[in-house]
DNA sequence: ATTATCTATAGATCTATAGATAATGC
DNA sequence: ATTATCTATAGATCTATAGATAATGC
């Protein structure tokens, strides 16, 4: 049966919502398609009205997730000019987000199914991660840091950021687990940009 | 056709050996052992007598993989005792591992498949993860370093330069690859056990 | 006799497509 | 008439197992 054009536009943003979670919490191969329309509840044979490939869905997956982390992060910068990299290690190296990597961040949870993956998931990718270094960059600048040197500490902070959460993931140990989240927080507080000069 | 012991004991290495690669280039999902015993050289219908699952495999794999970088780790750090972090981040950081992750390191190209991945997988990452921070550590004291304070930074930069190869995989555009790994690597440099003080 | 490897296959997935259905929107 | 969604299926995978084969090692 046949929906409006409208309800057709909720559906397909549905698929892409459901499929940035099940992508982020089971990778781009864990999930399938069938799985994927289902949980929209949708049948699978659906699918190819919307999209073209599971390739396109993982690019607009990956998009939506990203697009969702960028504007947390303006609301977290917004609330914190005087010590932005405190506020936002604070916020993202949390035993939460690290229990939870189907709502949270999409580098953490994707970067490797992301280089395996071809040029229209990287570009998401790309302008994914330098928006998201813009922003750091900014607020880094507003502190009265140079360009360059905002700069190098925003890709190298995200990297950390990232890095810890991945390797926090992986463990049994929560010991362990809380040890890499609370080093990279301080790590990521204490350089340049983490508290007020 | 029966092989002796001692050549069964080699096969068994070298589906590892394989395995080992094809995991850390495809993911534990997008390498098959099908493929994978055809790249040893054997029909995948002898895998089961050798190994009890693929989940068993992925950490004898993971396990190989690690092994091998700990001992590089090791010979590098054995060079470089006045600035440990710099020699890491050099030997770690750069394109040419960056674009052969079938051969790289094993946190950075599956980690996130390893949070997916059952207990067996994570013990061995959890493993891997607290000997290589070990290794920096105690560079780090024999620098002077405080325990507690070499281990934070030991943590630290071990998310920072995995969080930095992944992300620089991700991207399409070889400038912004090469961008965030030289801010990684001024990072890691920079921060307490990177220079000589 | 044991056992490492082989062929063959079960049974479950996977992506993608073909064609039917039925409600919308001209 | 158009089109969003459905059922059904093709064809290719996937993990795992069963049973045959043939060389090793007692």
């Amino acid at each position: 049966m046949r929906v409006s054009r409208e309800q057709a536009e909720k559906n397909r943003s549905k698929v892409v919502d459901v499929a940035s979670r099940m992508f982020r919490g089971r990778g781009f191969d864990g999930a399938g398609i069938a799985d994927i329309m289902s949980a929209a509840g949708m049948t699978h044979g659906g699918f190819y009205g919307q999209f073209a490939s599971k390739q396109q869905l993982a690019a607009e997956a990956s998009r939506a997730a990203m697009a969702r982390t960028f504007r947390r992060w303006q609301a977290v910068l917004a609330d914190a000019a005087s010590a932005p990299m405190r506020a936002v290690a604070a916020f993202y190296l949390t035993p939460a987000h690290r229990d939870n990597p189907e709502t949270g961040c999409a580098f953490a949870a994707l970067a490797a199914d992301a280089a395996r993956a071809g040029p229209e998931v990287k570009a998401v990718f790309e302008t994914g991660i330098a928006d998201q270094a813009d922003l750091i960059q900014a607020a880094l600048m507003a502190q009265g840091m140079k360009k360059g040197a905002a700069r190098t500490q925003a890709l190298a902070s995200l990297a950390t950021l990232v890095g810890a959460l991945a390797l926090s993931r992986a463990v049994n140990d929560a010991d362990l687990s809380a040890e890499i989240l609370a080093a990279a927080r301080k790590r990521v507080t204490d350089v340049p940009g983490g508290q007020p000069s």
